[in-house]
Order: structure tokens, then sequence, then C-alpha cells
DNA sequence: GTTCCGATGTACT
DNA sequence: GTACATCGGAACG
């Protein structure tokens, strides 16, 4: 994977990330869902241009967009497109290989298909907070690969959002068992 | 399997 | 005050 592989459209990426590997601090696992954000869509936190929260989504590619939902729950997304600002993929489900001892640790008793299966799961089994908002992906505590396999991709539409529900950018790997849900 | 609901920080009307 | 890129538990079938 180059230093330039962010630096195109969040739906090119979104699904050029299914198979690849992150990790946080030693633990995390593959890449099976993601959904693609841009500043043209208004599901997206960069839709009513650049804020606090967001400043981010509008800086180089390869960096860590994070953010709190509902009061409780982080969400970790990498940003996109130099050239359209505003651009980033979320990250919403990992089937977990590496440190899993330290997941269950984190997340409490829950199947391993339970442990990486959401944005918010994911994010509290590899300790990701806003500490790490606006990290290089390149750098540690991050650690990414490129895909060993060739994974069947599937799109589909978003979940959880209550417009521009129609946009069919969430993507995962057709035969994982450790999606957020079925596509 | 499904639906409903409470938790609660931050952005925005 | 209302909405929100969520989750887990309770109630129900």
């Amino acid at each position: 994977m180059t230093s330039d592989f962010f630096d195109r459209s969040a739906e090119n990426v979104a699904a050029g990330l299914i198979g690849a590997r992150l990790l946080v601090n030693g633990v995390g696992g593959r890449i099976v869902e993601t959904e693609a954000y841009d500043a043209a869509d208004p599901a997206s936190h960069s839709f009513r241009g650049q804020t606090l929260r967001n400043a981010a989504m509008f800086g180089p590619p390869g960096r860590a967009y994070v953010y709190r939902i509902y009061g409780l729950h982080w969400c970790f997304n990498i940003v996109c497109d130099a050239t359209r600002a505003g651009s980033a993929v979320l990250i919403r489900a990992l089937e977990p290989t590496a440190g899993v001892q330290f997941m269950h640790e984190r997340r409490g008793v829950v199947a391993a298909r339970n442990l990486c299966s959401g944005p918010g799961k994911l994010c509290q089994a590899l300790r990701i907070d806003a500490g790490l908002n606006g990290a290089s992906i390149w750098q540690a505590p991050f650690a990414i690969s490129a895909s060993a396999g060739t994974p069947a991709v599937a799109q589909g539409k978003r979940i959880g959002i209550t417009v521009g529900v129609d946009t069919p950018w969430r993507f995962v790997d057709a035969d994982s068992q450790f999606l957020s849900r079925a596509i």
C-alpha cells in the first residue's frame, strides 16, 4: 500500500480498503466493512462546512478523523481525496486477527464475531479515541497494509443515517462473518 | 429472530 | 431544545 492510497475519492478508498489489515498498537485485524462520505453528501459531517469537530476531514489524506457519537461511542474514519476536501471513509467492522485477548479485556464477555462488528465496538476494541484524531495512519500506533487475497466486495446502502440514504456507499466483504449486519 | 428504549457529548436550530 | 455515521439489554414471538 503506497502513501497516496487515500488520495482519491472516498468511495474508491472505501472499496479498496476491504481486506486490508489495520492495527492499533498491534491490536486489530482485517477490514471487512466501510462507508464513504464526502462534502457533497448530506449525510456527511463535512456537508455543512468545516467546524472544530470535523476539522480533520478538511486536512490531508491518510489522517484519522475520530469523533464521539451519541455521547458515548467513538467512530474512526480515514481522510481521503486532497482535491475534494471533506471526504473520508468510516471503518465499520474488522475481522479480529491480532491481540484478540486485549479486545476481550476491553469489550467484556462477547462472542468473537461481536468484538469489532460496528464502528463503536471497533473503537473500543482497538482503544481508538479523541487522542488519535488527526494522527497519521502511516505512523505508530497505527499500522496498515494491503489485502493478502482478493475479497468478494459487495456494495449497499449505508447504516444509521436519515439523509442520503439511497447512496450505495457501504462496502463489505460478502463472505465475512464479522459484519455489523448483512448487506 | 424482532422491536423498543435509555445512555448522553457535541453541533446546530 | 433537537438531532445524531451507536450499542446493549429487555420484552416479545
